[in-house]
DNA sequence: GAGCACTGC
């Protein structure tokens, strides 16, 4: 990670203008200065040093690895490297992937100041619902599902001469897919220069040698290039360095070269003996490190909001057994389901004299840096999401950190100078643990990449290049569930237009298809507003200390249908709020801040996540755009809500489940046994037949997101799935 | 009567 890429929660992003009073002549001398930084800032970065050597391994390997670690400058100096070495010739670009938007977001910010340039101009970067691009843009930083999404339009990435693919060691799902895409991008595009070569006679003959020697993806990525000629695409890997191996061996013992890094050396210390209870360790460890080393922060790595509460309890507990003299510890949490002005807390300084606890989740691993960390705990716990495909069920288990996880964790303790590090497992146990992290796509329901993969012209799955491959079962449960929501035709392959439109859209391939059955079920309205919030972490916000009122307000958009319209009926409360608004003030821009600010107040005290809202809004935004843009009809089905429930049951029918004598629920499509989780509206309400969003198991088995159906609906609506069965 | 790490289009 660079030292720049991340500066605290998302929501700090737009403070980052500085307004200066002086007048200009100074401000110019200022920023004279800055400049002179700027740049002894740059040549001092280990990257600087081999930077000719670089550019000539970048010449010479169309595929090279870069082993960066933390702090070598490699995100922010090599695609200026590049730039000047003439890459970005004949008006293409270099493209910079990253897992994370704020890191897309900070990097391009930090480069264009390097480079002096107006953000958006040569340097910008592109995440969802933020585009700061032009056509001068030639260093384009960018999320890798965004780089995904463009090569549904544009499959040769014909306008990048470069790509490069930063942190691939934390295997995204989109990572992954993307380097098996840009493998055979990178093929395609080298063989149509030696097409380019051939004479035309002798093209077609030539070809179907290439085809033969190249596999079956290529041949369906020749089939649309179609004579279209591309120059050599260059392909560059940024990994931490237990893993450059693996990516070397994918992409056919690719050339690895290494950066160093400047990172302070931090100290790891592990425990003597496995030890009983790993939260009664932490807290023995914070107070030994608090009495008896010197002063500098404190940052534990715990599982869940739960652990996190119990230890800030404990600590308190214990603080006040001690001497007042020794009590000037205070303890800051921070998970990201926490509101963002009480994330914001964690970079505030302590009180003077204070040593700052800080309690965090995996948030603190990569997505927030925390300045004046000194010592790390680290209980060597994550907590992972876990996906059965056959029974199509998500669960969250505590499982140990694998080592890389390990190694990034005490890195944060050597930011700012030496560290150190108390794992609280024995030396021989750290041995024992994984390499590194499985990777996500080994752990996840596979529908939406296999319809991207589809849209882009990848028939064989099983067949498909994957860097490490998901498993047989999972493939082909995923092809299943796209084939019954009529994405796929018979031979597999995607349907017209259903299947085209549904991979178009950012979206959850069975929300995706609630929206083509809406627009023909006149509900298309109330079904853009469902997704939309079915598609956020939770709208409600229920602090546990104001449980009852939090209960209270909620009961204020609760439909007795169930849960799909009590999120519509929330989303029209804001909605109608903010018409009014309009009507009493008119539309000026100066409103924007106040409306900001007035929608805040409103969730507040409606206990509704403001964040999430704000999110919902915006994907609705950009989803009604691509709804209009495929011509689907957008009405309301107004006070009919027998439609949207025919609606709800059509789309979702495979996630039906029937009320049992005993008063739990029997999920039809797998025959598990689940109830209605006690956050629904129809908690307890005694529906005979519901459809529902999410089977979560958690203590008990789950689902979510819930509305009561009439089960004659199935056969009528879904025959071709229950005809069979009933 | 329950709690869910983190990202992303």
């Amino acid at each position: 990670m660079p030292s720049m890429a991340q500066n605290g929660p998302r929501s700090n992003l737009q403070n980052q203008k500085k307004q200066s009073n002086f007048p200009n002549k100074s401000r110019n001398s200022d920023s004279l200065a800055r400049r002179e930084r700027i740049k002894s800032q740059r040549l001092s970065l280990p990257i600087a040093s081999v930077k000719e050597r670089l550019i000539e391994e970048v010449k010479t390997h169309d595929i090279l690895i870069i082993v960066g670690e933390t702090g070598s400058g490699k995100t922010t100096q090599l695609p200026q490297f590049l730039f000047n070495a003439g890459f970005c010739r004949d008006g293409k670009a270099i493209g910079i992937t990253q897992p994370r938007r704020v890191a897309a977001v900070t990097v391009a910010k930090r480069v264009a100041e390097e480079c002096g340039v107006e953000l958006g101009q040569k340097v910008g970067y592109s995440i969802r619902f933020d585009d700061k691009t032009s056509s001068s843009t030639r260093i384009k930083y960018m999320t890798d599902g965004l780089l995904l999404r463009e090569a549904l339009l544009d499959p040769y990435l014909s306008r990048y001469s470069v790509i490069i693919v930063d942190e691939a060691h934390e295997r995204t799902v989109h990572t992954d897919v993307l380097l098996g895409l840009l493998k055979n991008v990178q093929n395609v595009r080298s063989n149509s220069m030696k097409d380019h070569v051939n004479t035309d006679d002798k093209k077609s003959k030539n070809r179907t040698v290439q085809e033969k020697g190249t596999g079956a993806q290529c041949t369906s990525f020749l089939k649309q290039g179609h004579g279209r000629k591309f120059p050599p695409l260059k392909l560059i890997i940024m990994s931490a360095s237990l893993d450059a191996r693996v990516f070397s061996e994918y992409f056919g013992g690719a050339r690895a070269v290494h950066i160093e890094g400047r990172q302070h050396h931090v100290d790891i210390l592990y425990a003597l003996h496995p030890v009983q209870d790993y939260l009664d360790a932490t807290l023995v460890t914070i107070f030994q490190i608090h009495l008896e080393e010197a002063p500098g922060d404190i940052l534990v790595f715990l599982t869940g909001q739960e652990e996190i509460e119990s230890i800030e309890g404990l600590v308190q507990e214990q603080l006040h057994k001690l001497p007042e003299a020794n009590r000037k510890l205070s303890t800051v949490p921070i998970f990201s389901s926490l509101p963002s002005e009480q994330q914001m807390r964690v970079f505030m300084p302590a009180s003077p004299g204070h040593r700052k606890v800080i309690l965090a989740t995996n948030i603190a691993e990569t997505s927030v840096t925390i300045p004046g960390i000194k010592y790390v705990i680290d209980p060597g716990f994550v907590k992972a999401r876990s996906y059965d495909p056959v029974k199509g069920m998500e669960s969250l288990i505590i499982i140990p950190t694998s080592k890389a996880q390990a190694l990034q964790r005490s890195g944060r303790a050597g930011r700012e100078g030496p560290g150190k590090c108390f794992r609280l497992y024995p030396e021989h146990e750290f041995e024992k643990l994984e390499d590194s992290t499985k990777p996500e796509i080994k752990r996840c329901n596979l529908s939406n990449v296999i319809l991207q993969l589809k849209a882009l012209g990848v028939d064989d799955i099983i067949g498909f290049d994957f860097m490490e491959k998901p498993s047989r079962a999972a493939i082909i449960k995923s092809l299943e569930h796209l084939f019954l929501l009529g994405a796929l035709t018979d031979d597999c392959k995607l349907s017209e237009p259903v299947g085209h439109q549904m991979a178009r859209l950012p979206l959850d391939p069975i929300y995706s298809k609630a929206l083509i059955l809406a627009s023909q079920f006149n509900c298309l309205e109330e079904m853009l507003i469902t997704v939309a919030m079915l598609s956020v972490e939770s709208i409600f916000y229920t602090p546990r200390e104001k449980l009852d009122e939090a209960r209270t307000a909620a009961k204020c958009f609760s439909s007795p249908d169930g849960d799909h319209l009590t999120l519509v009926n929330v989303y029209r409360a804001v909605d109608g709020l903010l018409e009014k608004r309009k009507m009493e003030f008119g539309n000026e821009k100066s409103l924007k801040g106040k409306n900001e600010k007035f929608l805040r107040k409103w969730c507040k005290e409606n206990f509704i996540n403001g964040r999430s809202l704000r999110h919902a809004r915006d994907i609705h935004s950009q989803i009604r755009g691509h709804v209009e843009q495929m011509g689907l009809r957008i009405s309301s089905c107004g006070d009919d809500v027998l439609q949207f429930r025919r609606c709800l049951a059509a789309s979702f029918f495979l996630n039906a489940a029937l009320k049992q004598p005993e008063g739990t629920y029997r999920a039809l499509a797998s025959g598990q046994v689940v109830q209605i989780h006690p956050s629904s509206v129809l908690f307890q309400s005694k529906a005979e037949c519901v459809i529902f969003n999410e089977l979560v198991q958690t203590t008990k088995k789950y689902i979510r997101n819930v509305t009561r159906i009439d089960y004659l609906w199935l056969t009528e609506l879904a025959p071709h799935y229950y005809a069979s069965q009933s």
